[in-house]
RNA sequence: GCACUCAUAGCUCAGCUGGAUAGAGCAUCGCCCUUCUAAGGCGAGGGUCUUAGGUUCGAAUCCUAAUGGGUGUACCA
């Protein structure tokens, strides 16, 4: 159900009808007495028609069909046109949405290929929590496209080449116990083999002997290279199934999955004529800037823009991407535009969209970036632990569940706090990073959605007949505005699509738990003297009302539960 | 130096792309459980939307400048 759609029709069709050719935005109003939306774009009108814009407006609202849709319009303060929906309508409407799978949210009808690059760890070092933003806004937008109907090829650009694995795998060899043992803490180790390396010259050479080891595919090094890399790739699938991001390794292409066609992406560059020598490296220019992309070093080595752009290759030419949306930090905004640029430049990507998605950076409570400081660094991991077990505490002061019980509320509870606070965050700003917020069950949280849906479904089970054959009938101004912010999810999918913003589907989902709380406490269901006709109404209301809690929350990759 | 980006309540943030009296959460202070889960609801206080100009019927939102954060800026990823 797209409601702006369905009204932005009509008042089309009004305007034509005053031979008034104009792009119709319809804004949802800010106050009840202003009606359901407003329609503002008739004062500009005014200088071109040398008319009053009330006048005009007039004109429009006698234009506007009255009837099934719209049950009243009124022209208001210098011109405003404000749109009152037919209660009717929207009953009949939300129980078509009830009865629907997909709660009448429609498939698009252009089904782009989407792929989306996300998370993207590094493999010589443990996932801290800078890796949440990419990893959880990437994956709400991957289930978003592929709900909206779109196929999405979820990408993790992993890591794993580089000078650094030269040092690792010398370490990794050296200590030579059992080696899945010793990883078990990728920090340490990394540690470890640093503090090596900056003392043991031997081991330093040994160290840049095998990063040229493994560039030329020496066997003894590939093989530990490739169990490091197994190793590494299991603490992160290991993150993802905590936070129930649905990353699988059939996803992974890593940086050295590019490896053999480095060159060819050279070669392509240059019959374009679009690389420049400069100080002995191979660059690209462009016009509006001093600074080039260097896409090989002087000493023949190649950059991780190298990869980026055999990526972009690969990505249109071989898996048909119709779409690209990188989620990674804004700090590589300059990266990016260098990057598209060069791929229209070549016609990589004709008809090909590229998008970085950028999210701004975590700070810490004083207000500086949130530093991989020494020692100092949040592993993504203790983070979700901690929320988890916070979450079991506070259970444990409210309930006696058993064992198992807790353990699976625990854990929607506290992931779906993590994710949430950082979901709910504007990506494009900075956010500071303050574990009391992160993991503060009150207010504005996920554990208000998902008491909301608790809520529903306590009543829903205590109810003795039959849901299926309750039908919405709106019976007073609440229900009604319920009901509204119901059949309002298309356009706030639609809107967190466009923008790639999963923190507008957010704001949606807590006010409508809002206004079901505020439902749920003025208008009983259960109670004696309720009405059937009332109480089957408000059965279907809350039903709707959990259906899309728990719909949104999916999409958020947010679980909920039936008790708390 | 240049470029990008941000500045809204004590704190953390929204503000649907220029609309009517700027909204939430936290914190503070009241009220509401013999009534469907009080992890809830209702109410109060709290604002020169950083500053100064400009654009127009109308600006937190657009343009310019200043100030202050953050970031980027040639061989790291």
């Amino acid at each position: 159900m797209n409601l702006k759609s369905n009204i932005s029709i009509i008042i089309k069709t009004a305007l034509d009808k005053c031979d008034i050719s104009a792009d119709v935005v319809i804004n949802e109003s800010t106050k009840a007495e202003f009606g359901d939306y407003q329609y503002n774009g008739i004062m500009p009108l005014a200088k071109v028609f040398k008319q009053n814009p009330r006048e005009i407006a007039k004109r429009v609202v006698s234009q506007i069909e009255i009837g099934t849709i719209i049950s009243k319009v009124e022209v208001a303060g210098p011109g405003f046109i404000n749109i009152f929906l037919n209660r009717d309508w929207l009953s009949e409407n939300a129980n078509i949405a009830l009865k629907d799978d997909r709660l009448s949210i429609s498939k698009t009808d252009n089904p782009l290929k989407i792929l989306i690059d996300y998370s993207g760890p590094n493999m010589a070092k443990e996932m801290h929590v800078g890796h949440l933003r990419s990893t959880i806004i990437g994956d709400s937008l991957a289930n978003l496209s592929k709900f909206l109907g779109h196929n999405v090829i979820r990408q993790n650009h992993v890591g794993d080449w580089g000078t650094q694995f030269g040092m690792l795998i010398a370490y990794l060899e050296d200590i030579s116990q059992d080696s899945a043992d010793n990883l078990k803490n990728l920090e340490q180790f990394y540690k470890d083999a640093k503090k090596r390396f900056d003392e043991d010259e031997d081991f330093a050479d040994k160290a840049r002997e095998y990063v040229v080891k493994i560039q030329s595919g020496d066997e003894h090094c590939l093989k530990l290279w490739k169990q490091f890399i197994d190793i590494s790739l299991h603490h992160c699938e290991d993150v993802y199934k905590k936070l129930g991001v649905s990353l699988t390794r059939d996803d992974v292409k890593a940086e050295s999955f590019y490896n053999s066609e480095l060159d060819n992406t050279i070669k392509f560059l240059e019959d374009k004529s679009l690389i420049d020598i400069s100080d002995g490296a191979k660059c690209i220019f462009f016009e509006d800037s001093d600074t080039p992309m260097i896409i090989q070093k002087k000493d023949g080595g190649y950059l991780y823009a190298t990869t980026d752009l055999a990526a972009i290759r690969y990505r249109v030419e071989t898996l048909k991407a119709d779409k690209i949306l990188y989620v990674v930090d804004a700090r590589q905004s300059f990266h990016f535009k260098q990057l598209f640029e060069i791929a229209s430049k070549v016609n990589f990507s004709d008809n090909v969209v590229l998008e970085h998605i950028a999210f701004g950076t975590m700070m810490d409570k004083s207000g500086r970036p949130f530093k991989t400081r020494d020692g100092g660094t949040v592993k993504l991991v203790n983070l979700l632990d901690e929320s988890i077990s916070k979450a079991k505490d506070s259970i444990n002061k409210r309930e006696n569940y058993s064992d198992t019980d807790i353990e699976k509320i625990a854990e929607v509870v506290g992931i779906g706090a993590v994710k949430y606070a950082d979901l709910s965050i504007n990506r494009e700003s900075n956010y500071i990073f303050d574990w009391d917020k992160m993991l503060s069950f009150d207010g504005n949280t996920a554990l208000y959605l998902q008491y909301g849906y608790v809520r529903i479904s306590s009543i829903l089970k205590k109810y003795d007949g039959d849901i299926n054959s309750c039908n919405i009938s709106i019976s007073d101004d609440l229900e009604q505005k319920l009901v509204l912010t119901l059949l309002k999810f298309e356009d706030t999918l639609d809107r967190v699509y466009i923008q790639s913003k999963p923190h507008i589907l957010t704001l949606y989902l807590y006010d409508l738990t809002t206004l079901f709380m505020r439902f749920y406490e003025q208008n009983p269901i259960l109670r004696d003297d309720i009405v059937e006709d009332i109480q089957k109404s408000r059965l279907a209301i809350a039903s709707l009302s959990a259906k899309t809690i728990k719909q949104g929350l999916e999409i958020l990759g947010i679980e909920v539960v039936d008790r708390l």
